[in-house]
DNA sequence: ATGAAAGCGCTAACAG
DNA sequence: CTGTTAGCGCTTTCAT
């Protein structure tokens, strides 16, 4: 690889006007200007980067760090965050901690000896995870997911609100039985969602059944198994099961075709965070969407603020509304009403 | 942050010492060490990448290109390919391309300045993208497409074996009036299908009937419109869709039920990728399976091969097979055996 | 066994 | 306007 010093051989100038040019950082007359040109192209020479950042102490690149880009939550929010850092001459680095605490230290310690200029993190939920994070020193903003009583920069939506949406969509729908399918509470969207489920139910005069609420997490197997769970032990069958995520709801559908119950005729299913193969489910399913992309994106921008340092040094926290999205899994049962009403 | 001069000086010892017990790279006294590592723990220092790779000429990094990664085709293979990287010690830099051909140019310009040690790219069909990658000099592997002629590095699959195995499928359960909606001819992977589909309908003694083949891209949008097409303009209706892939599919189907056509009964529709949704689509999609996670942990391990030197200077290509999945989109129709054969 | 010093490729004073 | 030079933080001979 040719260097500058072979530039300015070539080109018969100083280093320090081979820099000039390419920075565009000071004046250079026209000639030399040519002739360094000349030889950048003559010798096909791209600046080494690596060098300009241990001089400018600065990567021009990002991290995001991210649980599982299997998840078809991810994808939209990665492609929002790779085009912010695109737009703005970023590189973006991406660390899949596939659900491993031990590879999300090793992942910290790489970026910090990497110098990355700053981190999106879209896995920590607990303030354990959070002091990790604090330890290197790195700019950060959370996404999504965050600890309960963090109040720095965060970007996500309100999903207290996406369950109280859904209890409110489904109430206007004359249902009155509702089972709730639970995320791993450890993770704060999962508890804010339980949390808007209960308010939800409260707000609509419904009460929720300790008995219809089940525990799991976002994946699809969980929303099966909680199912057959469900039609096995339960005394009396929901009208319709709130799942936490559409991964759940989607695990709740398999299970319940399984065992012959129509959705929704028999028992109608609401998920959560509009996945883009909701629109297309066996049965389309009626859920909240999540404006996945868009998250991404400002959690970079304001990534990006932060580094600039040039923000009012108050930590921003951008919190997205969800909306619903009406599908076939809940359909009205006016006609029903009263009849499983205690 | 602290550097290396800080814990030298801390612990009394020459930076050579200290890097000497980082690196273990020689031997150093164990009072020293101990020193060393004392002072390390007190100023919480980390070793500086960027210095360490200007030195070794080595950034411990490797890049993927990939054209989008909301596809469902690639979440699956960046997840490989960030497994094998994190394994190996490197880290993982996402270019999602987005189908600009601009912005590809600009990546590749990046990677090289950025000194990656390797790329995979998921995106080179033609000669002249290939030109592009190999006058970067970086060490790369192709993944899923390739040029015609192209004999490097190179992982994938059988792309044309998917397309016979569907036909001979199709044909084994009764069909003989096959429709075939195409992807974009200029990716290398919709070419080799292309070819499958006709030399698989040649050894299933079935005629490929020009007015059922239409032409598109991988996207739901290019088989649902299709689909309205070919409901509109054909003069007969195939018995069933064979789609490039599984997106295809999804559209086709869309459009097929809202004209009220019934699948399989009316049409049935056959996939390619096998995506992760087509398990639980409206109607469980039959199709061929792609083993995406190993074609993407594949490639990196190629990478890393080429990228040590180690390995014999013959290029390797790695060519997987596809397999069958049989799910609800196609169904036997022996009993219609002659009924819709000219 | 340990340290001094050169240099990776670049930027930015500072001189002239 | 252009060139000289001193580092950025690290690795690695080469002495001692």
């Amino acid at each position: 690889m040719a260097t500058m010093k072979d530039i300015s051989r070539i080109a018969d100038v100083s280093i320090a006007t081979v820099s000039a040019v390419i920075n565009h950082s000071a004046f250079v007359s026209p000639e030399l200007t040519e002739r360094v040109n000349n030889a950048i192209r003559e010798l096909n020479y791209r600046p080494n980067a690596v060098a300009r950042s241990l001089k400018m102490k600065s990567t021009k690149t990002v991290a995001a760090i991210v649980t599982d880009i299997e998840n078809p939550y991810y994808p939209a929010m990665v492609k929002g965050m790779d085009d912010v850092a695109f737009a703005n001459g970023f590189s973006f680095m991406l660390c899949n901690i596939a659900n491993d605490s031990e590879r999300f230290r090793k992942y910290l310690e790489v970026m910090v000896e990497k110098q990355a200029d700053g981190l999106v993190l879209a896995n920590v939920s607990r303030d354990e995870e959070l002091a990790l994070v604090e330890r290197t020193g790195l700019k950060y903003v959370l996404l999504n997911r965050k600890p309960p009583a963090y109040d720095k920069n965060y970007v996500g939506i309100n999903n207290t609100l996406t369950t109280e949406l859904s209890v409110k969509h489904l109430a206007s729908l004359g249902y009155r039985s509702i089972a709730y399918f639970a995320g791993n509470l450890q993770i704060s969207t999962a508890r804010e969602r339980w949390e808007g489920f209960q308010s939800g139910m409260h707000q609509q005069g419904l009460k929720v059944d300790e008995a219809l609420v089940f525990h799991g997490n976002y994946t699809s197997q969980s929303g099966y198994e909680n199912t057959k769970k469900m039609l096995a032990e339960a005394r009396r069958m929901p009208e319709v099961i709130c799942a936490a995520s559409d991964l759940v709801a989607f695990g709740a559908i398999k299970a319940l075709r399984e065992s012959g119950i129509r959705v929704p005729e028999d028992i109608a299913v609401m998920g959560n965070d509009n996945n883009p193969f909701s629109e297309n489910f066996i049965v389309p399913l009626t859920t909240v969407d999540h404006p996945k992309y868009e998250m991404g994106k400002l959690a970079v921008e304001l990534l990006f603020k932060e580094i600039e340092g040039t923000e009012q040094k108050l930590a921003r926290q951008i919190v997205l509304p969800p909306s619903l999205v009406v599908r076939e899994s809940c359909r009205w049962r006016g006609e029903l009403y009263g009849l499983n009403s205690s």
